[in-house]
DNA sequence: TTGTAAGCGTTATCAC
DNA sequence: GTGATAACGCTTACAA
């Protein structure tokens, strides 16, 4: 009857009472166990268990002023391909003894500087954000409290940031040379939502450079912005299907548009990809395990994260990291097809 | 020349000193604005900007006893499911102030403790947890530190925690009795590794039962365990076809499993749900968008984490608050059918 | 190897 | 309304 029924919290003095040492020694058990002779650590470690310590963190950080923990400020979870990323960050992290701290911005550029403060407030030793465009009070804060981090998702064509990420305006470039390999002529887009969105809009300039070089354009009917939603999806390629001559090839903005794109194609009965070419970013396994004909641009965005992951850690712990580093992107193709002979 | 040029870290006291006030009056404007004079207010918001000043949070955590951050322990961020639950959580967290530390365990029961304790280490005001069952020391801890907790995604049968959740084997038992309706006797299902995931465990224990009670049984070669991947779910559908008879009804544990399944269907020639009718658990809003038939168990997720927020939030405030709520689920009938004729 | 004691940057309790 | 000042629980020189 007495470990398990502690009822107020043991801090460190209690500790160390038990133990009969100071408490500065019980710090250093905890923290660095080497500096201690085998002996007390041992007799600490019993006092620990026997009280049931748990460090206050507050007062670690505040003495210490590091808080061993790591914040990420996402668009949103609600997309498996960030889900995706914060996951592996947090994976790796957590293995190295940090914690992840997260807050997601839904794209508001406003909100992002918001949340970035409270996790700079919570005293994060570092900080991951995603893509390079942030609002100006997001890199003053960062300055001012010298807080490592690292650029994700994109790549920092101007050099001044710390970054891991991949290019997709040059991924979009290649989906859209592919499709003009095979032929096709007759293109549209959609889109997702571009405000707040450095990818979406990336993707859509690749798409319109590749064509470009070949005297082609997202004319009029064409291109479409809709939400990373199903229905968006659905109601975008409805649209599209509208304008004439219909377009052989259409690339979606990532993989839950082009599913829903997808499905309104099986909808009006048009054969994917026989009638209609269609192709998109993101993942998109989901689409291809059911509807073979699927070519996608795919990130490694587990990867991702556990980069960023590791670019932080060994900041901290001083050892040397890449300033920057670009993640290869890939090509999946899987059955594309030419476009259908015209009638 | 001065505000956007700061260097160091502006700390209380300094602005204190910038708007001619003691620290404590500075402290008040910033935590309790209307207990100081409006012209002193001004002041100190004024030397706040000039100063760019964020609020030391371990130390005002250390000395307020609060850090308005809530932690959440969750299996895995990579399933789109607790991904949402999370976005949820977060959300509605974030509106009311308080900051979300996420922390996953990959259905590990010792890694679930190990994060516990960080997150308790690190102050949490409140906890959510995912589940009724788990390690002894994590509710020790809780109980230690005195952390208002709730228990989410399932309902505590003993009474003795707070918890929000869905009834996992009633949903199940209904998916079965649909089917049993609709004059199947030929079961089959490919579960979710069950080990450390009671829900997966909830949604076997639920079929069986309701099978039970018709006198069917999943017999021998009738079910499989797979991890939640796509791959799972094409391995178990190929094994669940080597038992003859061929099921006529196979049932899913997750989203993903069903998929797999599905795609398998597909590479066999097997119509769904002509030949086979497929049902599973979670959201399927993609599979069902692709290939109409798929009856599913729909859980609000979503809601599930709004409302854990809104429990710890109320608790922490003082206010009245639901100890126990059940979360209805859904069960999303999309042209199911009976077993085909017999041959 | 261990102990002493001075902070760390807030909040909160008092007086004024 | 505002100002001193003592906590808050730990880390970390510096001494011993």
């Amino acid at each position: 009857m007495k470990s398990s029924s502690q009822h107020k919290a043991a801090k460190l003095a209690d500790v160390a009472r038990l133990a009969r040492v100071s408490t500065a020694t019980v710090s250093r058990a905890l923290t660095r166990p080497d500096k201690v002779k085998p002996a007390t650590a041992a007799r600490i470690r019993q006092a620990v268990q026997e009280l049931g310590y748990v460090a206050h963190g507050a007062a670690r950080a505040l003495a210490s002023r590091r808080t061993r923990t790591i914040g990420a400020v996402i668009p949103t979870l609600d997309n498996a391909i960030f889900a995706n990323t914060t996951h592996a960050l947090q994976k790796t992290l957590d293995d190295a003894g940090y914690t992840l701290l997260v807050a997601s911005h839904e794209f508001d550029a406003e909100v992002e500087a918001r949340v970035t403060q409270a996790l700079i407030e919570r005293g994060v030793d570092g900080l991951v954000l995603l893509g390079t465009s942030h609002h100006p009070s997001v890199f003053r804060m960062i300055h001012t409290h010298q807080v490592p981090y690292v650029l994700t998702w994109a790549l920092d064509a101007s050099g001044r940031h710390p970054c891991i990420g991949f290019d997709s305006r040059a991924a979009a470039i290649r989906m859209a040379r592919h499709l003009l390999e095979l032929g096709h002529h007759e293109f549209a887009m959609v889109s997702g939502i571009m405000a707040g969105n450095e990818r979406a809009r990336d993707r859509v300039e690749g798409v319109r450079e590749a064509l470009a070089a070949h005297g082609l354009r997202l004319g009029p009917g064409r291109f479409v912005e809709k939400p990373y939603t199903l229905s968006g999806g659905r109601e975008g390629m409805r649209e599209l299907l509208e304008a004439a001559p219909r377009p052989t090839a259409v690339i979606c903005g990532n993989d839950v548009l082009a599913i829903g794109a997808l499905a309104e194609c099986h909808a009006l009965g048009l054969a994917v990809p026989g009638d209609l070419s269609l192709t998109g970013f993101d993942d998109m396994e989901i689409a291809a395990a059911i509807t073979p004909g699927l070519t996608t641009v795919h990130f490694p965005t587990a990867e991702l994260g556990a980069y960023a992951a590791q670019h932080l850690i060994a900041r901290l712990a001083g050892e040397p990291f890449e300033p920057c580093v670009e993640l290869p992107v890939e090509l999946v193709v899987r059955g594309s097809s030419a476009p259908p002979p015209k009638s």
